[in-house]
DNA sequence: CCTACCGATCGGTAGG
DNA sequence: CCTACCGATCGGTAGG
């Protein structure tokens, strides 16, 4: 028999953290204080130092997992037999859909990830580096091949991802259309917007 | 004869809500203390708020000032005689630029607004959701013209302002292109990808 | 997991 | 514009 914590949702350490990157959207990571996430959590706050080692330590976590998150998709991406523009796609999906359904996560990684301590700082700028450069890749073969046109890639990688961020505030206001229909007009819009023809 | 401070660009104020906006866009507003951006100024902090009256105050001015720029340039395209997918044209081109020339000041009221005070916030808030519906009401009007194709209309306008974000790395990343390139294919990229054929 | 508390730093004021 | 300082709050620790 295992030992059970919380309510069955993962460890005490995941509920913290799931509660921060609520805490963190809502007030940023400067703004939001421990004794803020305790209230959340239902304990004083001196008891988080329990389960974490820093306030610092929650933003690594979220900003690391999410990154490796899209790192790993990427891989798969860039080994399969797609053509260039289906690789495109699949990448603006991939973002669309960590954006609808783990939005807390993924905004906090994008907005708060400037308040990493080095050297996570410094560590994770590199891997952001590196993530657009692949991204920047696919399309400039892309452009060789004659499936997209001839932009700037890195500009329109600029416009995919950011695009993406627009989410947050389809989030805040009441989904006036479904997950499926936003996901599908982002795509269209887009993928239409760097196809050749 | 006229008194002339500083080094003869505006006020004292202004160069306070100079160095607060590179200082808010650097670090993010609650995080940039009264202390840092006493030393950028050089004086003393307490001497600040003989030209300030808060920390806040600065925020204000900041969001305000920039968001009414935007408003008085939609009044004038409203009123031009152009085609809807011409003021969607428009209207993307300036935030690009303005993202280009100011990009401390329009980066700041984007991403800290959400730490003005009440009644700022909510008025600053209302101000945001209006012009947003104006940006939607004119593409709308696309559609049922037959100039922009049948798209979600929030989503279009959510992509083309958020698109404009990611300027803030072409920024940070030494001006590979320059500016009016960036531009043309900014505005190439997002008005193909909501043109009707 | 709590009580009690630390040194540091915050925005801002008094008074000159 | 400065010195001196305020009360509040911060992240985090000691000790149980």
């Amino acid at each position: 028999m295992s030992k059970i914590k919380g309510s069955g949702k993962g460890t005490r350490k995941e509920t913290i953290i799931k509660a921060a990157a609520a805490l963190f959207r809502e007030k940023g990571y400067g703004a939001a204080s421990m004794r803020d996430l305790a209230e959340k959590v239902g304990v004083e706050a001196a008891s988080l130092y329990n389960h974490i080692r820093s306030k610092a330590e929650i933003l690594q976590e979220i900003c690391f997992g999410i990154a490796n998150e899209f790192i790993v998709y990427m891989d798969e991406v860039e080994n399969s037999q797609l053509t260039e523009l289906e690789k495109v796609e699949k990448i603006l999906r991939k973002h669309i859909q960590m954006m609808i359904t783990r939005h807390e996560r993924v905004y906090v990684t994008d907005h708060e990830w400037k308040h990493l301590p080095e050297p996570y700082y410094s560590n994770f700028h590199n891997q952001r580096r590196t993530y657009r450069k692949r991204f920047t890749a696919i399309i400039e073969q892309g452009i060789k091949k004659g499936e997209i046109k001839r932009i700037d890639a890195p500009t329109a990688v600029i416009i995919l991802l950011q695009s993406v961020n627009g989410i947050e505030s389809w989030h805040r206001s009441n989904h006036r259309i479904s997950a499926a229909a936003l996901e599908e007009n982002m795509v269209s819009i887009l993928i239409e917007g760097i196809k050749k023809n």
